[in-house]
RNA sequence: GGGCGUAUAGCUCAGUUGGAUAGAGCGUUGGCCUCCGGAGCCAAAGGCCACAGGUUCGAACCCUGUUACGCCCA
């Protein structure tokens, strides 16, 4: 579609050119942007301008009358435009070809998985996302995160765009000690039931309740035994430990969820390498930070935030704000041109603080873009369930997996825009019937073409026996219908791409997905493929429709991997009532 | 009190950057299987696009207020 499209608007800025020049008119008309849309209604044909209608006041010409001159002046009938009309107040309607459609389909096949690619863009981009902290396993928000940032990462990639994966350990802060004193408190309980001459630890205030820092501190009881008991609390080597449990947990769950990165980095490394330190000397060289009351500040608000930000205690600790923007800057040394990060929502109020220390460095505000999140809350039976990780009560990102599978638990994340709250319906996610449940719909879309070709092989078709299609015999509306879709595929990826929007895929292939099993069942008196048994009708009709089925097929798996969900050949069915 | 986000059908949500008569799914009602797995489809009903102004040929979309909810900061 995108090159027919760009060959339409080469016809219409031609006529644009012709009238302008034979009517006198201002030239600055012709600065105006030229676009075409895809009209709502099929009626008003595949694409429509609205250019008369904007740019009628500038020409002083009714809209009418200057949408009737470009008419005059376009090559109906000729090349990929078959038709142009006039319509409502000044819309210029436009058909394309069949000819050119077929022309699509032809490219979509011999693209095959790389259909909708975008041309490499220049610039590498850091993308960070979840760097949920160490100090447990994660919940179901980190798995939104994780999954818009992974689909993100891929329909980047698939647009042109070089892209680099990062998760950041919070390894160096209170968080962690926190932890490691819970742990250790668990711990000291566990080897009392061995040796009560082991004076009790009194579970920490800020400790974390949940059930994993038993298992955590089974664990270290199993490795280490009761000497570190008798030894003593030695607080660096049990937050060694916990974040190792930790993040060992994490990565396996990642795994699960189908989210890669390309690299962790840890806080503590860039504590111990002098980063940090480096970082505030830098701010501190350009004199924008200062003391008081015994804390170092840096002077934020002389790039716009609301107050300066403290970046050293006054007890001498670090702040993660500190740690933060030596990080972003970090990246930055590494030689990334955009940085994108993957925030929750509770955490906007740091955006700011931290675009004032890049701008401070000497970047541009806009070189670090921040996507939140909205929160996820799960529903069960109408009855939200309530979540807070210190309590320990909460559901995590591995249980949902479990018990929901990652490829729905992934739709559920990205179907929706990732700045509106999401209700997690489970028993809605739990459904394996594709008339419930999207996430198994769409993956049906995709087996019920797989089947149709298991079952084109009773009449010794395949893939191959496409390369005589010719699409001259698609007329249906609804075979041009989803012809088109198909076909404007790329510029939906360049969209999700552009506007850091994965949901657009999921939208896209939902309705992809609707308009194929429409026109199968529809067709089921002129079906694909003919009864078993029976002859072929028209052989050269069936290779059509077949290579319009592989080309839906093609284009729903290159959607379904954007998503990171599996595109499965068959289903397994759900049990009948 | 300041900031960010959201508000569209009974419910859950889309809405291609300002276009023509507002779009799905679920739910409700009524239909369609000697089928290519009906694991699907068709049709009907359902709307003051939160409210009030403004910008212009034209607004669910942009601007200014107001209200409600969520979240940050104080």
């Amino acid at each position: 579609m995108l090159l027919i499209k760009s060959e339409l608007l080469e016809l219409l800025r031609n006529a644009v050119e012709q009238v302008v020049r034979e009517n006198n008119l201002p030239v600055e008309i012709l600065d105006r942007p030229l676009t075409l849309e895809v009209p709502k209604m099929p009626e008003h044909g595949d694409f429509a301008t609205t250019f008369a209608l904007a740019a009628a006041k500038q020409a002083r010409i009714n809209p009418r009358e200057l949408a009737q001159k470009i008419l005059d002046r376009l090559p109906v009938g000729q090349g990929p435009l078959k038709s142009a009309e006039l319509a409502g107040p000044g819309f210029i309607n436009l058909r394309i070809a069949d000819a050119s459609l077929a022309a699509g389909l032809r490219r979509v096949l011999d693209a095959g998985d790389d259909w909708g690619r975008g041309a490499p863009v220049a610039g590498r981009i850091n993308l960070e996302f979840v760097s949920a902290n160490p100090t447990g396993p994660m919940h179901v928000g980190h798995g939104r995160g994780a999954a818009v940032g992974d689909a993100l990462a891929r329909i980047l990639r698939f647009g042109g765009r070089e892209v680099f994966t990062e998760y950041y350990v919070n390894d160096a802060g209170r968080q962690v000690s926190h932890l490691a004193a819970s742990i250790w408190s668990r711990y000291i309980d566990l080897c009392r039931e061995q040796d009560d001459s082991i004076e009790a630890v009194p579970f920490p205030e800020d400790g974390y309740h949940g059930g994993y820092v038993v298992d955590f501190a089974r664990s270290y009881l199993e490795r280490f035994g009761l000497a570190p008991a008798r030894a003593g609390y030695d607080a660096a080597a049990m937050k060694a430990f916990g974040v190792e449990l930790a993040m060992a947990e994490i990565r396996t769950t990642l795994e699960q969820f189908n989210v890669r990165f390309d690299v962790f980095t840890s806080e503590a490394t860039l504590h111990d390498d002098g980063a940090v330190t480096r970082a505030m000397d830098l701010l501190a060289g350009k004199g924008l930070t200062y003391e008081q009351e015994g804390a170092l500040f840096f002077a934020a608000t002389r790039f716009g935030d609301e107050k300066d930000r403290v970046m050293i205690r006054a007890n001498g600790e670090p702040t993660y704000f500190a740690a933060d923007i030596a990080y972003h800057l970090h990246k930055f040394n590494r030689g990334f041109d955009q940085l994108m990060d993957i925030w929750g929502a509770d955490h906007h109020g740091y955006i700011s603080r931290v675009k004032c220390a890049l701008e401070a460095f000497g970047y541009r505000q806009d070189q670090l873009e921040v996507l939140l999140v909205q929160f996820v809350s799960l529903v069960n039976q109408g009855e939200k369930l309530a979540m807070g990780k210190r309590s320990g009560n909460f559901v995590t990102l591995q249980d949902l997996i479990d018990t929901v599978s990652c490829d729905v638990t992934r739709w559920f994340f990205l179907a929706k825009t990732h700045d509106v709250a999401v209700d997690f319906d489970l028993e809605v996610a739990t459904s394996a019937d594709p008339r419930e449940n999207p996430a198994r719909y769409v993956q049906y879309g995709h087996a019920r073409a797989c089947a149709i070709w298991r079952r084109a092989a009773m009449w010794n078709l395949t893939v191959a026996d496409l390369s005589s299609a010719d699409f001259t015999r698609l007329a249906a509306p609804e075979e041009q219908a989803i012809a088109r879709m198909l076909l404007s595929y790329p510029e939906l990826v360049a969209d999700a791409a552009a506007n850091c929007l994965p949901h657009r895929v999921a939208s896209y292939a939902l309705d992809l997905c609707r308009a194929f099993h429409s026109y199968y069942t529809r067709f089921k008196d002129d079906p694909i493929l003919p009864r078993s048994g029976q002859e072929l009708a028209d052989r050269a009709k069936t290779i059509d429709r077949l290579g319009l089925v592989e080309a839906y097929r093609t284009v729903l798996r290159s959607c379904l991997s954007l998503l990171g969900i599996t595109a499965p050949e068959a289903m397994t069915a759900p049990e009948e009532e």
